[in-house]
DNA sequence: AAAAAATTACACTACACAGTGTAGTTGCGA
DNA sequence: TCGCAACTACACTGTGTAGTGTAATTTTTT
């Protein structure tokens, strides 16, 4: 009559899924390892059994959802496709990760452990970085086909998913605002999309 | 011989410079009074003299670096001006601010703050977020005039001043990055202007 | 059924912190 | 010089916290 496996395996998720939640609402220094052991209905020599301090267990639960979150899913360049589409493709990846819960509470707890204790969560928010090298190699691909003017790639690509970011991703985590509405994450894709070939596509033979 | 006028008011400043650099580099939690007076080099009961809680001496702190930072100088919209010429000078006067080390400052501690004790610095980011209205105000302007494509005045603002933003600020504010260099703020806002007027502007007699 | 492993309640240490009370000292204006 | 206002050192309360030690209880394995 076991609903999971194992007591040790049910308890330690417990913990994961109370340390998250607090370490999510309150931060690192807010949250103590009493109240992680209430809210997971676990006692507290228990949760250092587990995890031997209160910075492993933040430590586990970035991992927990650096796993938990969507894998990165890179479209690569394909010559025969309109820029349009596939830079939409594009952004619409970006923007499901942007939405995608646990990488959400994930950039929540690391950034707010950035900003006044640099190393507790650095590595995480370089990891975070290392996702959006998808753009700039599909930049580099297309500028090399001629299709794009030339420019620094990673500057560009910093230049498209700004927009997306500054719509979608900065007042969540920094303001706690709620999530972009579907058609507003439409516009905001379609226009900076539109606004980024208007200025980098190079111009085909039909136009004058 | 006195450097300053009053005992009583050198103390005060010492005390707000104080606290401005600890809960700069702290944040609110991990800043005690007690180290706030010895940076200041005050008696704890000096502090409690001025400020009858932590809680006061965060709200003025706020305050003092509001009041230090730059006002908003906004230039109205000139029909006989050029649209890129304008919009270069009201970018620049945004990233004039972005680079004030007092908003700097003041933004890092009431977003830090926010992130996970929303009610506390509220107000200041609510705040910060009116002097984001001049360049609202100068599209629609520029829009009745006929020079800008129809769209949402707010929503074209919060794009281009994303664009800023999104080099020269976020990651100042939760990655610690040192503030941008000046050629590559040169840089950013050139282009976000120049890819703003690519899609908005509405296109004038000399082209096809 | 017995042994091993995990969980629990609970007590306890050591420390840091917000804030107060007080008695004495210093600075400053009249 | 007098007197008041501000400053200081210091002791102290009450609370919250990270982390440990232990003996007893429950769960899992053998």
């Amino acid at each position: 009559m076991s609903t999971q496996p194992r007591l040790t395996d049910r308890k330690r998720d417990a913990i994961l899924q109370a340390a998250i939640s607090q370490f999510r609402a309150h931060g690192f220094d807010a949250t103590s390892m009493d109240k992680i052991a209430a809210s997971a209905e676990v006692s507290k020599r228990t949760v250092y059994n587990h995890f031997p301090s209160k910075d492993d267990l933040f430590a586990a639960i970035l991992l927990a959802l650096w796993e938990g979150s969507a894998p990165k899913e890179d479209s690569p360049y394909r010559p025969e496709q309109s820029l349009r589409e596939q830079l939409l493709e594009l952004m619409w990846q970006k923007m499901r990760m942007l939405n995608d819960e646990n990488f959400l509470d994930l950039a929540r707890v690391a950034i707010a452990a950035t900003i006044h204790s640099p190393d507790r969560a650095q590595t995480m928010v370089a990891k975070m970085g290392e996702r959006e090298e998808g753009v700039v190699t599909w930049l580099r691909a297309a500028q090399q086909d001629g299709k794009l003017k030339a420019c620094e790639p990673s500057f560009a690509a910093h230049l498209l998913q700004g927009q997306l970011k500054s719509f979608a991703f900065w007042p969540q985590i920094t303001m706690g605002k709620p999530p972009l509405p579907f058609e507003q994450q439409q516009v905001v894709i379609e226009t900076a999309v539109d606004m980024f070939l208007a200025y980098f596509a190079v111009p085909t033979m039909d136009e004058k």
